[in-house]
DNA sequence: CACGTTGTTCAAAAAAGCTTGAACAAAATG
DNA sequence: CATTTTGTTCAAGCTTTTTTGAACAACGTG
């Protein structure tokens, strides 16, 4: 195998942080990013989960700081959303005062955890909202209240569709 | 029935613009736009789509920009888009030299639509990425390079599992 | 072909959302 | 209990995204 001193991204650094991120982690890091952006979750996120994807061991914040260049708010907030939807779990390691993090990397809980911490509140309210609907229908009687009603049995059944649909999607994946 | 003069959103007018929605028009509305942020999308767009789902005839662009009181600039921009995602069809009406839309009501198509136009391109070039990964780890041979790629491995298992799971949204919804 | 209508584009303004950093809380240590 | 370490919170600043509006292109129409 040929020689090779690890190629690692970009910064130069000076003093106290250090990025440090080899090549395939801050390629690996990137796809989590986009990934993340894709589903309306922010940068800062996507990193620290691809991080922790990527280290063997547990992390605790002050690394993820460091390895990732982000401030101190970053990385606590986006712990907490992180342990929120369960997409990493605390790892208390004896003879260190610090929570570490590793992430939950069964694709099936990742996107269960981030099915009911993001989708089903909306869903739940939705379906109080239609009623407001119906209600403000049949309160008002439109002359088109015929369409209006057509609309909202509608709407209803893509709305039972997609309850239907998410506990679903747990089992395929 | 009961005598009902229909209540209407707020928004007092003066002079073109006016708003004229009724009231659960807007709910409807409000809940295409909640639906939209959900997924990433312009609040403009959500209000656009939910505006034609509620109408029961096709409506020409500047009777969206009236009923929504939004900009020529937001109107033309948002169908565009979901012309281009097919969450709206163009309609041609004798007569009338303005383009009039419908909204796409078939739940699949909708998600179809949404799918290869936002989601797919994504997962493609997602392919790549991994591919670059995996020379990177090669090139510089980290001494976890057995840790590295599996969990490249892992990662490309998650990357298939969801090119096949796409397809089957189709179905199920 | 001059004119009014319809629709697109894009630079600048506005809004929304994310990140930072400093102040604060909590808890262990000596 | 004073001190240090660890972690949270939140107002202010910054970045990114969305919206606006005016200029411009396209196209019928008379």
């Amino acid at each position: 195998m040929s020689a090779a001193r690890n190629t690692r991204s970009p910064l130069p650094e000076g003093g106290e942080a250090q990025s440090d991120l080899l090549d395939w982690e801050a390629g690996m890091i990137d796809v989590f990013v986009r990934a993340a952006s894709l589903i309306g979750v922010p940068k800062s996120i996507g990193q620290i989960y691809g991080l922790l994807f990527c280290s063997e061991e547990p992390l605790p914040m002050d690394e993820i700081m460091d390895k990732l260049l982000i401030s101190k708010g970053s990385a606590s907030q986006g712990l907490k959303t992180l342990r929120g939807i369960g997409a990493v779990k605390p790892v208390y390691l004896i003879g260190d005062r610090r929570d570490h993090y590793t992430c939950e990397d069964k694709l099936r809980r990742l996107v269960g955890g981030f099915i009911s911490d993001q989708v089903n509140p909306h869903l739940t309210s939705g379906s109080d909202r239609l009623d407001v609907i119906e209600a403000a229908i049949k309160r008002d009687n439109p002359e088109n209240a015929k369409h209006a009603l057509g609309r909202l049995k509608l709407l209803r059944s893509w709305h039972s569709k997609t309850k239907l649909f998410l506990p679903a999607v747990q089992k395929f994946l």
